[in-house]
DNA sequence: TAGGCCATCTGGTCCT
DNA sequence: AGGACCAGATGGCCTA
C-alpha cells in the first residue's frame, strides 16, 4: 500500500474537498451541518454491549412478542391470518444474526472513518455514518484524479 | 424541547 | 427450512 502521493497532495485533497463541501452544502445536499452525534465508541456500545444484555432489556421472554407490546409494529396483513409465524426460537436467532450483521456494518464504517484524514472531523465530533460514506466517495474521487493526472 | 443519529427488533423477500 | 438482506418502526442518547 504505497501510493506515492505526497503529504502535500493529501493535504490539499482534503482541503479541497472540505472547501468544496463548505462551499455548497455538500454535493449530496444533505446534513453537512450535522457533524454532531454521539461519540462513536460510546454510542456504539453504550446502549448494550452484549447481545444478551440487550435482549434482556425488554424481550427476553418473547413468547408473544409484538403483540402484547405497545409501540411495536402491528402484525402486517400476511400475518393476521393463517400464515405461520416464525417460531420464537427462529425469530430470536434471526434477531441475533441481524444484530451481529448490523454491528459488523457499523464496525466497518468505523474502520473506514479511520482511513479518512483527520481534517474531516475537525469540529471535534466524529463523522456520522452517512458523512463517512459521502466523504469517502469524494476522497476517493479526488485521489483518483490525482493519479490520473500523474 | 425538537431534531438528528444510532442500535435493535421485526416481518417480508430472495436465495441456497 | 434456514440464512442473508432489507426497510419500517421504536426508543434512547445527545446537542442546539
Amino acid at each position: 500500500m504505497s501510493l506515492d502521493i505526497s503529504d502535500m497532495d493529501l493535504g490539499s485533497v482534503t482541503a479541497n474537498i472540505l472547501a468544496e463541501w463548505k462551499g455548497h452544502d455538500s454535493p449530496f445536499g444533505e446534513d453537512q451541518d450535522s457533524l454532531h452525534s454521539a461519540s462513536p465508541e460510546s454510542s456504539m456500545d453504550s446502549m448494550c454491549s452484549s447481545p444478551e444484555m440487550c435482549y434482556s432489556s425488554g424481550h427476553q421472554e418473547i413468547n408473544d412478542f409484538s403483540f402484547g407490546f405497545p409501540g411495536r409494529k402491528a402484525a402486517p396483513a400476511a400475518q393476521k391470518h393463517g400464515k405461520p409465524k416464525m417460531s420464537t426460537k427462529r425469530r430470536m436467532k434471526a434477531s441475533e444474526r441481524e444484530k451481529m450483521r448490523m454491528r459488523s456494518l457499523a464496525e466497518a464504517l468505523h474502520q473506514l472513518r479511520d482511513y479518512l484524514p483527520p481534517d474531516y472531523s475537525k469540529r471535534g465530533q466524529p463523522l456520522t455514518k452517512i458523512q463517512t460514506l459521502k466523504y469517502t466517495i469524494e476522497y476517493i474521487n479526488q485521489l483518483s484524479d490525482i493519479l490520473n493526472r500523474a
